[in-house]
DNA sequence: TTGTACGCGTTATCAT
DNA sequence: ATGATAACGCGTACAA
């Protein structure tokens, strides 16, 4: 099988290999009559220019990465849907990359940049915990997409984030369940270390609750320590199956994402208990699966599409230096569906 | 940012660029001190090997592409986690590309072996109808895996594929509800243009109901004709809502996908249908939300972590000259919960 | 408008 | 064991 190669082109068409590169690359300085012949050439030949040889030659590959933590989680994948077809637009191309649970982002960040010669990234998902010193080794600039939080101590110069606050949020939601008449609100919750969303959704579920004088029972506050992925359905299945073992009581049930809450529909089903009748439940995140589950799952509603095109027209525009780092927070939505009532007196 | 190069590591570390190239590639011909003196430097500086630069010089990029058709197919989601890590496990990168529903899986193959100079391609789901030549361009070898059919007249020697055979499945699924008594099976079918899976299991269903006698209700088979995702919840939803708007008839629907199912049992449920008591309902391809779902989703399951693996290691040994390309079809499993019953007498 | 020649960062070959 | 140097394929300054 022969490869041509730009050589080839230039002397199947007796011009200099400068000329070829101009008809690819669309310059003005070409005649059109030349520019036709070496089309027809490199289509006949089948060629294509060499990726890695461009990219060391240019100083910038047209490419951004993604860097999602949390593949499994269904929510990602719209998300990088629509950044792909964004990036499609710009003519650039998306390296999607995944970090496993035990992966430093910024090395991996950093290692992806140097290898693949990019313009910029978007992190997607995970949490965010790290020096100032390490963030400032990153020579491109990065856009966090709902990452859990970022600590305080680092310039917001650094960096741009789009994201929604899940602490306010998850109150949001648990505000609305104690006005339903719940007092007894369990809590299901994957992965309550650090600063992820997880600990986030978390703490707003006890902000809800103190705000309202409601002691926070932390028999009621199911975390899973198993390794499992993080935001699966088995996960919510196992853990409240577990929790109801424990005979623990409660009126309703939040699981902080809508994967985990399908999972507990199961057990709770298994159980014997009707939703909402015996219990209410609820998710976050608003995925497909909610809205057509049976019950419909209330939840909470993120702008996923909304947030993936701003999230990659604000790396193209900070890459283009049409702007500065930005930090945007966007509002979510409440989805009162099937699963949630009123609590029977 | 000062990006230190090959040669700045040579320098600072008071040696020739050759001596960083067989410490960093753990060539035997190195000194240990030499070695452990370098890979110092190279933490110290935070060098990380241009990829690109790699690529060019090497013969062979240590990289493999997976090409899907329809990333919105949650079935997929699983085989990639498994493929990343079986590549993973080998040293090579794993480059996704997503094809467009219009778009040419081998012209896109094609390029992308080009570009990215890559040893081998998976084509993930989708159908193909290709002309023997055409694949003969592609200079690497490839694996189908999950792919609808390939016509007859290609070569077997040309390529490889992994499938489970989805006509014969789907008649099995039907069959398991014909035994039930059931004889008014709609059937819900997105895409069924072409060769591809849906088309598979239509014939399926169709082979099964005519070995028992049943004639082929047309307006049974409810297809999708809507620009949505092929297997998305919502297509499932809308396409059931019109089949039972048209006032058919039936006593059990098969989903000849599990989201399509659960997006169908959402409608049902709305028109006040039970299930599985008013309607059977069957899925097909035993993801995670057909175990969970309430009733839990009696479906086919394909062994997707076996075919995975399979897959993967298949290509490598094609790579490495260690096998001839093969077809292997694995058996599916019916997996009967309660979403199906018999119908009363 | 077009062609020549150099260099991008790396690996491999060949000396030393 | 180590270092100098020639490719790999392309884009571009510069010369023509």
């Amino acid at each position: 099988m022969f490869e041509p190669t730009i050589k080839d082109i230039a002397k199947i068409c007796g011009v200099g290999v400068s000329t070829v590169s101009r008809a690819i690359n669309n310059h003005p300085d070409i005649n059109s009559e030349t520019k036709e012949k070496i089309m027809n050439a490199i289509r006949e030949y089948g060629y294509v220019p060499n990726d890695s040889a461009r990219n060391l030659k240019r100083a910038d590959a047209k490419a951004v990465a993604v860097l999602i933590k949390g593949i499994a989680n269904p929510f990602f994948t719209n998300m990088i849907t629509v950044i792909e077809q964004e990036c499609k637009k710009r003519h650039y191309a998306m390296e999607l990359s995944h970090i496993e649970a035990d992966e430093d982002e910024v090395d991996v960040a950093q290692k992806v940049v140097k290898e693949k010669r990019l313009r910029g990234i978007i992190f997607l998902g995970g949490l965010f915990s790290h020096s100032e010193e390490k963030l400032k080794k990153l020579s491109v600039p990065f856009v966090f997409s709902t990452v859990g939080s970022i600590p305080e101590n680092i310039s917001k110069k650094q960096y741009s984030s789009i994201s929604v606050d899940d602490r306010r949020e998850s109150a949001k939601m648990v505000d609305y369940l104690i006005g339903l008449g719940h007092k007894q609100i369990a809590i299901l919750v994957a992965e309550a270390s650090e600063e992820s969303v997880g600990k986030l959704r978390l703490e707003g579920y006890c902000d809800a609750l103190k705000a309202h004088g409601i002691e926070v029972n932390t028999n009621l506050i199911c975390q899973t320590e198993e390794a499992l992925s993080h935001f699966s359905m088995e996960n919510g299945y196992l853990s409240t199956k577990k929790l109801l073992e424990r005979g623990e009581t409660f009126t309703a049930l939040y699981a902080v994402s809508d994967a985990l809450a399908i999972g507990a529909r199961r057990a709770l089903y298994e159980a014997g208990l009707r939703v909402p009748e015996d219990v209410s439940l609820a998710g976050y995140d608003g995925l497909d699966m909610a809205e057509y589950s049976v019950p419909s799952l209330t939840t909470i509603r993120q702008p996923v599409e909304k947030m993936a095109k701003d999230t990659t027209k604000l790396l193209f525009d900070i890459i283009s230096n049409k702007t500065k780092h930005q930090h945007v927070i966007y509002e979510a939505e409440l989805l009162v569906r099937e699963s949630t009532a009123k609590i029977p007196e």
